[in-house]
DNA sequence: GCGACAAATGTAAACGTTTTCATTGAGAAA
DNA sequence: TTTCTCAATGAAAACGTTTACATTTGTCGC
């Protein structure tokens, strides 16, 4: 690859110019303009983006982090297609860190993304505590939180109400007439499952519906909802209906319950967190509660970027809605 | 951030001393060392590697190119969670770039990932005589290629045998007894669509089913699944199943399907390529042909990380097998 | 015709590493 | 004692940019 020394000779010039006439940054003569940028072509000159970064942490290197738990959850393939149309249109590469729940995985990407002068980053941490990233924030690094918050700092967060799309899920199945209520939630380490939790009791608890012995915990991942919906429909007392907690939980739960050729909605109902374009496929047709996830990606590639060129702007914190998808698995 | 140079100020040595234990590329004092790592902890240093990979170009510098066409197709979701997992266990991190099977898009990202000096790249191209990406192994990057090859050069390539992928599942539609079997296809431009293709009409050929009517061109994508097969389904004489070419295309010919209230199979069949780990859940359970999109992805990463630490081996060509998965839909 | 100013360009330092080469000192061999 | 070897360390160049500062022109006002 050539350098801009090599561009700078085959021009007979010195590397100031030619820097001044690729960023435009300075007045240079048109002459010597035409020469330099017909060099470059010659050489097919690329300037490193890397050099760059090391030398001007002032101007952006355009390199954005974007650190989720689980590449496998659709709903987060959607944020982060909103995010890349963002950064493609800025003209910004993304580096991407899938730390799959785990923390020790977080906590390295995190010091890699950090160690590669990233100009900014999205996140879905690990937890709302989570101190490594509220440290790096402490540091100056533009950051912002998708799906889940952090308590203790202020910053940008783009997400949905999680309370209020699990309280309208939950509603339609009381409405239903539904009187065995079952949730699958995930991690209570994470925020949005407590807030879905916390929209699901208070959907009961109007009508002293709440079962404590129907609220099961998981990892939030597939696996977890295919046991525990086992778990459930083991009960002496099965649940009528199941409510889940997200994407995932909700696929494992379909297959659990087709696997013991229940009916759905008729043996057992369900409802779920996370839609995706292809429920109206699934058997029944999937009620769920749809988060506007390329959306989110994409309001939070937009709060980045401004936030990259304007550190002082205050924090925003967008909360989108999340909307009760009605098909017919309840 | 503290750099090493705060580092060996602050334990009383040279960089060079600091860079050695860091690397432990040369003998240093056991007291000078344990100095140096108290130091190192003291300020938090973290090593740039940004500088480094400006640096040595010799010496890793950890960082791998990742270029995909659609990141809503869970089956390049698959091939990157495995590329991802080997990448982590070798320290390297990933510059994912996703460009929608857009020619244009796909020519920045690899201009991109070269100005990133990246140490190796893992590519979908975008076509088989992407002229880019050749003049790119040419100039000596580490590049594996993943779903789709290139003609003209030799590179490493990870895939499945999609022709007889193809075959297994349309002779398993002929042999049910359906006569009138559609292709809805993808873009003709990539390599796997036309293998696909191959083994399609290879299956009908044989029992002389074929017909030119029935095929239909596509742009790969979800929707090109919905229109074309309604376009299919409006026929005057309209299929008994559908073979169609991918993950997208399939979950968009269900809609269609289920749209106007047409019965799987009775009313028209369909088998798809490519699995999804809710296929079983889809309505009705869909027969497809299985790719090991993770294990492609993993074995992409090992023959790549490979490659770097030895760019002189002679290039593989892995065929991993495609699996039929017979379930309800035909 | 002279000082002032602006346009056009060059020089060199800086970013944070790795790496080559040189230097020091101590112990071993002669 | 002298010489040699080797372990331990430092000095400085290099990677490819940006940018502050300096220098050289030419033009203009007076």
């Amino acid at each position: 690859m050539a350098s801009m020394n090599e561009v700078a000779k085959r021009a007979g010039v010195s590397i100031a110019t030619v820097s001044r006439v690729l960023n435009n940054s300075d007045s240079v003569n048109e002459t010597t303009r035409i020469k330099i940028l017909k060099a470059i072509k010659d050489l097919k000159y690329q300037p490193s983006r890397v050099a760059k970064r090391l030398r001007s942490k002032s101007v952006s290197s355009n390199l954005l982090g974007v650190l989720i738990p689980d590449i496998q959850n659709p709903f987060y393939v959607d944020v982060l297609r909103g995010i890349e149309d963002i950064a493609y249109k800025n003209n910004y590469a993304i580096i991407m860190c899938n730390y799959g729940q785990d923390e020790k995985k977080e906590i390295m990407y995190l010091d890699i993304l950090q160690s590669e002068s990233i100009d900014g980053l999205i996140a879905a941490p690990v937890s709302e505590n989570d101190q490594r990233l509220k440290s790096i924030i402490k540091n100056g690094l533009p950051v912002v939180c998708v799906d889940r918050g952090l308590i203790g700092i202020d910053v940008d967060i783009v997400w949905v109400n999680n309370e209020e799309g699990a309280f309208a899920a939950v509603s339609h199945l009381v409405k239903s007439g539904y009187k065995r209520i079952a949730f699958i939630s995930g991690l209570p380490s994470i925020p949005s499952s407590r807030m879905r939790e916390k929209g699901y009791r208070r959907a009961l608890e109007k009508d002293q519906l709440f079962l404590p012995e129907l609220v099961k915990y998981g990892n939030s991942s597939y696996d977890s909802g295919v046991t525990l919906c086992a778990e459930l429909l083991d009960l002496p007392n099965p649940p009528d209906a199941i409510f889940t907690c997200n994407n995932l939980i909700t696929l494992g739960a379909l297959e659990t319950i087709h696997k013991r050729k229940k009916q759905i909605p008729k043996d057992v109902a369900i409802v779920g967190f996370d839609d995706m374009f292809w429920s109206s496929s699934l058997n029944p047709p999937l009620t769920a509660v749809r988060q506007p996830a390329y959306e989110i990606g994409k309001r939070a590639g937009e709060l980045l970027i401004q936030r990259i060129s304007d550190p002082q702007r205050p924090c925003i914190q967008m909360t989108l809605n999340a909307e009760l998808m009605i098909r017919s698995s309840c």
